[in-house]
DNA sequence: ACTGAAAGTGAGAAGCATTCTCATCTTGGA
DNA sequence: TCCAAGATGAGAATGCTTCTCACTTTCAGT
């Protein structure tokens, strides 16, 4: 395997994304693209940086290695764009969301808004709320900043 | 146009989904199937259920049909299941979100649960959420009294 | 280091939900 | 009634994702 400068630390890091599953080399280039990443990306957008550096890489290796990252809990489902999946690296493990700035594309967590009083209203009425999913779209601190409100 | 009891008011009924825009036969039969709908459903799921009743109603006409009510606000996409777009009619034109309910597939709307104060801590990072999607998933108050707690 | 079984890979086919194309009706205002 | 805009049905096309298959790589046990 070729190794490239600082190759430990980025393998353990790499390795942990997928939960101490089996390690090949294309695994380890698409876990270090997925912490590389800034923010959000897609599958295929992810296929195609790798592809810039490592040709034979095939798109279903990179799904294979998604879907066991997503299983580990190292990448979530942040979103969508386009009709494809949003991804994005995510290593806290309480519940909480994402926030995906629909100007730069990164992915800031929020903690969960929804509180015991939040679903009170369904729960007035007899329902009980067993699962939700939110996905927040807006713009970064620092989109905001450079004048995406304008 | 063959032409059934109650299918004046029904037919207007009907209409409302679109808004007021062009009505057709098979228009009317889709959109008085979203309205005897209970809960949500799938376009291939209305689909086969139109199919019993009109064999020759083809799945794109549904497609737009729904589409266009869609554009209109008489239905929502309310969550997602095996894949397919969850819709269900909805009339609420206030913001809100819904409920459905994993074991008979009722839906129920649901005041938003986010208020200023839930998105406080993403105000504090400086961030601007102008978007959000919010989709629960539990028990309705008949299944939740018919055991489904259990 | 060697071995073998389990797991990963690449290419392309397959699956699926959804949208588009196109020739042919319908609709509804003039 | 007339007719242009819009709707329809069948199937092709699209795009994301998963599966298949023959082959290669990994790694625990020796």
């Amino acid at each position: 395997m070729i190794r490239t400068t600082d190759s430990r630390s980025a393998d353990a890091a790499a390795r942990a994304l997928y939960g101490g599953a089996r390690m090949s080399e294309q695994r380890s280039l698409i876990a270090r693209a997925v912490l590389s990443a800034t923010g959000a990306f897609t599958a295929d957008e992810l296929h195609h940086r790798l592809r810039e550096t490592s040709p034979g890489l095939g798109l279903a290796t990179v799904y294979r290695a998604l879907a066991a990252m997503h299983a580990a809990g190292g990448v979530a489902t942040v979103g969508e764009r386009g009709g494809s999946a949003l991804l994005a690296h995510c290593v806290r493990d309480d519940h909480h969301h994402h926030l995906v700035c629909t100007s730069c594309g990164d992915v800031i967590s929020v903690d969960c808004p929804l509180g015991e009083t939040a679903l009170a209203a369904a729960a007035r009425a007899g329902h009980l709320v067993t699962r939700h999913e939110i996905t927040l779209y807006g713009l970064c601190a620092r989109c905001l900043r450079a004048g995406g409100g304008a």
